[in-house]
DNA sequence: AGTTATTATGCATGCGTTTGCAAAACTGCC
DNA sequence: GGCAGTTTTGCAAACGCATGCATAATAACT
């Protein structure tokens, strides 16, 4: 019932040339005749042959694969990620083997990863043990971590400047005047997370305030309205919300609004993390800083292929800086021309 | 500087038994004695081996892969698709290679993806020629189509039921006592769309009235709201909007609020579709229909793993209902118990 | 202990390619 | 036409594994 694949073997048969000869002339830059090899493609198309790429794989030691393992997903905008991701990898001839996981590490994943004889591996908002990034180095498989800082592993990492992404907000709030900032946070352990906390605290112990008031939102909608409404029963409420994420700052927007009464920017600012489409929205209008996904994804193409192609794997690591989005859901400081009124590109590709 | 690969053989040395007994070994269900396996499992492990999936797949003819190729994404509700799907194909030791494609049709990307011996196909958001739909049938591979139905294909497809889904919407809102109804469509020539209007249309024409004005927004954000301001530039004005995805129909209540002053409901209903997170938003608090997403993909896979299981490709299809979910944007038909409040459970995997 | 039934093992082949090597077929030139 | 140089071709050996088959080892009964 199932039709037998038909194999270089038969293509040759059909056009009564060897079996070399067929491989050779689906081989870009093979020595083939052009009489051989339109004989060659005509027996191919009237067989409909594709050429086997497992097959191929197992010669050559080339899948053209690369892996790619995301956690869960924290941000929606992930799947733009994917999208440039996926096509910038077919552009050069390699695909993506997708592999979902919600543990922390991704070991045990990885084991399976790695049994695909994939080429490269790039991980987004997921960590690797070092022993297993040593043990990809060792096999010439370059791991490339994305949105991830883990110091002193063998992977390679892009991201997003948090640490000054939370510094130019936290200055920003302090240059609009405001006294009492608190801060929303995303998921503790996350590297993003801690980065950005960290550069909104130092930007506040330049002037040598503290932060207002702190609580903790993961990443999560629901949780971050809770957090709004911690912050909302103090005596005294912060004049300002840093909050780690756009996804969480919307719900703050919405609690702030709807059960506090609250006009926004005057009676309170919010500043949010991320740039998803939604900030950009007019009843949220949200001031954010925009991470260079884009970017980001053609550093980590670029620097996986190359250390694929070049057939060394190295640790190389690249930190991209932000842009400050700035709309209406914080107060803008007087001193401030409207520089950074970035249009959104969107991802071009 | 690269470590060469290890191999079954090499394992088989340093254990001192057969090649086969280290196959076995990683065979579940072949027959091996304790003793053999535990000393392979033992050499195994000290030189880190990992059966290569490529060699494997070659002589059982079986990749354990299915090739999802998904078209540019106009819902942000594919990112769960793509992750349940992929945790899905996870749990039954299958995987995911992606491809994205912006072609309606993805007849090219197939022939790259049949040559990576996948086992089984699925195409969000995608369409493939008949053609070619038939030879992945002859091939034994087969196609699951999400969310676009094509007629007289050989693909199975599985998708939400547009059809009712249009119907519900337009009885709500006749019942709602509206009685100039707008609709803004999506893409054209998506069947989605397609589906949605001639379900809003049958409702309408149930009581004898025709859509008050039509306008299209291609599912995008911005189009969206341009076809606002023409249907808000008539003379007479209509008094609900069905709007063909919630993506648009927020743009389309920003728009309403902003720039012509309505309040929402009071003014003006409007209905989305899909159900996306932000429709939940207080902002918004959009009433649309809800796609069964999750659902859906437990069906795709179970389908399609049951059809490479069986060894036979069938054409099967599946449309399923959705939910309406009533929130505050648009008027509550006065004889409606507060029936099909729907908590959203989200997804479960 | 001897016989049979059962389970384990190793050998060797094949899965569909690529590719080094040597032979064959061309090419140009005197 | 003959010779050197170049391109094209076929042969055969990998690539790493699974598996049918024959044999060896073990277990189960008399």
């Amino acid at each position: 019932m199932v039709q037998k694949n038909i194999t270089s073997d038969d293509v040759a048969k059909l056009a009564k040339v060897s079996q070399s000869a067929v491989s050779r002339t689906f081989t870009p830059g093979a020595s083939v005749s052009d009489k051989t090899r339109s004989k060659v493609l005509a027996a191919a198309k009237k067989l409909s042959y594709r050429p086997n790429a497992i097959a191929r794989t197992l010669v050559t030691q080339q899948s053209r694969v690369i892996g790619v393992v995301v956690a869960h997903l924290d941000n929606p905008l992930y799947l733009n990620v994917l999208e440039s991701l996926s096509k910038r990898l077919q552009r050069e001839g390699f695909h993506a083997l997708l592999f979902m996981t919600d543990a922390k590490d991704a070991d045990h994943i990885l084991q399976e990863i790695l049994q695909y004889q994939v080429q490269g591996i790039l991980m987004a908002s997921v960590t690797l043990s070092s022993g297993l990034a040593e043990e990809c180095a060792d096999l010439g498989i370059p791991v490339m971590l994305f949105n991830r800082i883990v110091p002193g592993t063998h992977a390679s990492t892009v991201s997003s400047d948090n640490f000054s992404g939370g510094q130019r907000i936290g200055r920003f709030l302090l240059r609009g005047g405001h006294e009492r900032i608190a801060y929303i946070a995303g998921q503790e352990e996350s590297s993003t997370n801690q980065d950005r906390e960290r550069g909104f605290l130092s930007a506040l112990n330049e002037v040598k305030i503290k932060c207002w008031q702190r609580e903790v939102g993961n990443y999560n909608f629901e949780e971050a309205a809770e957090a709004t409404r911690r912050l909302m029963s103090a005596s005294e409420k912060p004049d300002a919300i840093f909050v780690a994420s756009d996804a969480m700052a919307i719900s703050v927007i919405d609690t702030l609004r709807n059960e506090h009464n609250m006009q926004i920017p005057d009676d309170i600012s919010v500043i949010g993390y991320d740039n998803i489409p939604q900030a950009a929205w007019a009843a949220y209008s949200l001031t954010t800083m925009e991470q260079q996904f884009t970017a980001m994804i053609r550093i980590a193409v670029q620097t996986l292929l190359r250390q694929i192609q070049a057939d060394q794997v190295t640790s190389e690591s690249f930190v991209l800086p932000g842009d400050l989005i700035v709309r209406g859901s914080a107060r803008i400081p007087p001193d401030l021309v409207i520089e950074n009124t970035h249009v959104i590109s969107g991802l071009d590709d």
